[in-house]
DNA sequence: CGTGTAATTGAGTCCCCTCAATCGCCGTGG
DNA sequence: CCACGGCGATTGAGGGGACTCAATTACACG
């Protein structure tokens, strides 16, 4: 005898914003109980399906969304079809830019993923007259830009073993961080994209991806239990190699 | 018989705002005369000598700043002494993150440089209950953004030579920009950065850089007078080298 | 259990970096 | 006036790290 299946939330099931599970930390998360209402009455949901394309660059933009669940990335392809990731966008990320018609980068499902969307012109208008909203975007936006210039460094200046190193030790954080506990030895985890997606971020080919984890795992600093998950054995000398200096790449 | 100098706006020296010759484009531009007053009673000004340091990072943060005249470069630098740039701050442009205690780059005087600089405590404040202040500064952060992903696709994917032409085409549009005319052969301008700052900001060794420009003085796409002073030949063919198809290169 | 896609591994090449010498431009002082 | 020194830029030689092309292998999924 089996239990039924849990209920899984779709495109089509609507969930109220008071309700929502990135109400904290999204666009929104200081909006007040009016605000919350007018934004009800613009969203909507999508879902997609890993690997799926979500906007393309230069599509009209019609909406602008939260992510709720899921994983998606934001990307540029140059005409001879070389691909650069240019960020990563995780549940409470915001897509979309006010004010511009025409969407700017390729944004693509990395794993399953649901959007609260917001019709963009009526977001347009709330955006104007709502200073919470704009001042919540303000800060997530100098966040964004933060992220995206720390990245700058990492592809202009770090060798293929230094880039490899910084994107675990930071999945490594962020799995210690969404867990509440600290970074330590022994931390086991899925690393949520495939090679190609790592070396689209990293600025890397796929085979350069493959043989700098197959050395770290021949220095004994990570295991492998399949293709995705990965278990750091030696988190102090991962992070001697991240070239950031071993203090700041353990800590923040 | 000789003219007396002109005089020179020097650090002392008070412009009020609606003088201001950046008055159009920076982080007041939308404000309100009112505003404008308030902004009068916490902005002085400082000027910094070419090559001098700003800011470091890690500094506590005083003021934010808009740059006047001159240009300065945003820049982090790794333990082992490798520097990457990552923005080129320009009249108009926007220094410091308010909400944020220290400093999280080095801001550096690229040439000599003039900034109306507001006391970071009342900026913050003024920030919060001005809408004006908070949507324009969110235009201008998304602006950033969007520049910060076109040089990461650069500093990702591209090779050495598409680098180069990539920055030799970006100032020659400004330039053009400026003297408000289309962008077509014979363009002269001067370089507004030694060898130095072109590699920290591409990404590149200050030797690749020299190399990349004297084969191109070679291939007759361009001529060099003195160091600084470049005469574009061919723009179609430097154009075509960008990596990011013609038609984009000279439009934009 | 088979099949297709993703990942790994290998061989060879090339682009960019490193190290080092030289050149050219300026301002300074003899 | 020219020698000198300093700094930025150029050029050369050589090496190495990441890429390309190609062949297996491992894995996920039906």
């Amino acid at each position: 005898m089996s239990l039924a299946p849990a209920p899984r939330v779709t495109a089509a099931s609507y969930v109220k914003c008071t309700n929502c599970e990135i109400r904290e930390r999204a666009v929104c998360a200081t909006c007040d109980a009016d605000e919350l209402r007018q934004l009800e009455e613009i969203k909507y949901y999508r879902s997609f399906d890993a690997g799926q394309p979500i906007m393309f660059e230069g599509d009209e933009m019609h909406f602008v969304a939260s992510v709720v669940t899921g994983a998606a990335t934001l990307s540029r392809t140059l005409p001879d079809g070389r691909i650069q990731m240019l960020g990563l966008l995780l549940p409470s990320d915001f897509i979309g830019r006010p004010g511009r018609d025409l969407v700017a980068y390729d944004v693509t499902a990395l794993r399953d993923v649901t959007l609260c969307c917001f019709r963009r012109k009526p977001f347009e208008a709330m955006l104007a007259r709502t200073p919470h909203l704009n001042a919540r975007l303000l800060d997530m936006s100098l966040d964004e830009l933060d992220v995206a210039r720390e990245w700058m460094l990492l592809l202009g200046r770090k060798t293929a073993r230094e880039k490899i190193t910084c994107l675990l030790t930071l999945v490594a954080r962020r799995k210690a961080a969404l867990q509440r506990r600290k970074l330590a030895d022994g931390l086991t985890f899925e690393i949520p994209m495939s090679r190609e997606a790592m070396a689209n971020y990293l600025g890397l080919t796929i085979e350069t991806v493959s043989r700098q984890i197959s050395a770290l795992r021949k220095e004994k600093i990570l295991e492998l239990q399949g293709t995705r998950r990965i278990t750091l054995l030696d988190l102090t000398r991962l992070a001697a190699q991240t070239g950031d200096g071993i203090d700041i790449a353990l800590s923040a």
